[in-house]
DNA sequence: CTATCATATGAGCATACATTCATATGAAAG
DNA sequence: CTTTCATATGAATGTATGCTCATATGATAG
């Protein structure tokens, strides 16, 4: 009970040290929280189906939603999502607009994503 | 006008041939499922944190609750979630139990998503 | 045994978000 | 100009999910 320091308080564990070198090495919270949304915008499945045909070739929107057999407005506001993370760009081409990839981040982030939920448990 | 060929239907752009194409390509839609969940872990500037955290050293649960000035309740069902997800694995050492991660693709994963956010636009 | 420390968990609430529906924009054809 | 095709967008709705609060579990100390 008697502490002869006067500063150490240790009701529970003491991880002072090793926290304070960990603060140092976090990155910015904003930089935390833009990886956090870019993240977001591969959590759904439809987004990663759209991804996935975008591997493939550039493609028009009706023929993105046909492939899914979903709607065009549903397939529209996921390209948005998809075009304001700059994950894919798009081009005119009269009244039809194609989307494509915009880097390759996106094929390796996947390719490791894959990795890891197909790799059992070895490693 | 006039469709001499008995099946051709171009009421909107033929991409039948492109799609059908595709679609052998796409891997089976339960991998893009779970491919979705485990991005969805990702998604959230906490769990982020904790996985940045743990890039640094294993970590008992109040340290990491200390950490993010959060609830033991709170950082507890994230580290549920991420274990969920084979993302970080837990060893128990008397009343602590200390979070480390599971494997490398934690790593890999992110750090694409680092790269992507930060580069500005090239490649 | 009981008390305490470290962590886990279930229910409830409040927010975020994916789809739908209706409508708007924008380009080309007539 | 008007019409049609391809796409975009705003509002509404249902569902998913992150946090809080209270409580439960599980291990050690006394």
């Amino acid at each position: 009970m008697a502490d002869k320091d006067i500063s150490v308080k240790r009701n529970m564990h003491n991880h002072d040290a090793l926290l304070l070198k960990i603060r140092t090495e976090l990155p910015q919270d904003e930089t935390l929280f833009n990886l956090a949304d870019l993240f977001k915008v591969f959590g759904d499945t439809t987004r990663i189906k759209i991804l996935y045909a975008l591997f493939e070739s550039e493609l028009c929107v009706c023929a993105i939603s046909e492939l899914l057999g979903m709607t065009q407005s549903a397939i529209s506001h996921q390209l948005r999502v998809l075009k304001d993370s700059k994950l894919v760009s798009s081009r005119r081409e009269g009244k039809t607009i194609y989307y494509f990839l915009a880097d390759d981040h996106v094929r390796s982030i996947i390719d490791q994503g894959y990795e890891h939920i197909t790799e059992g448990s070895d490693k």
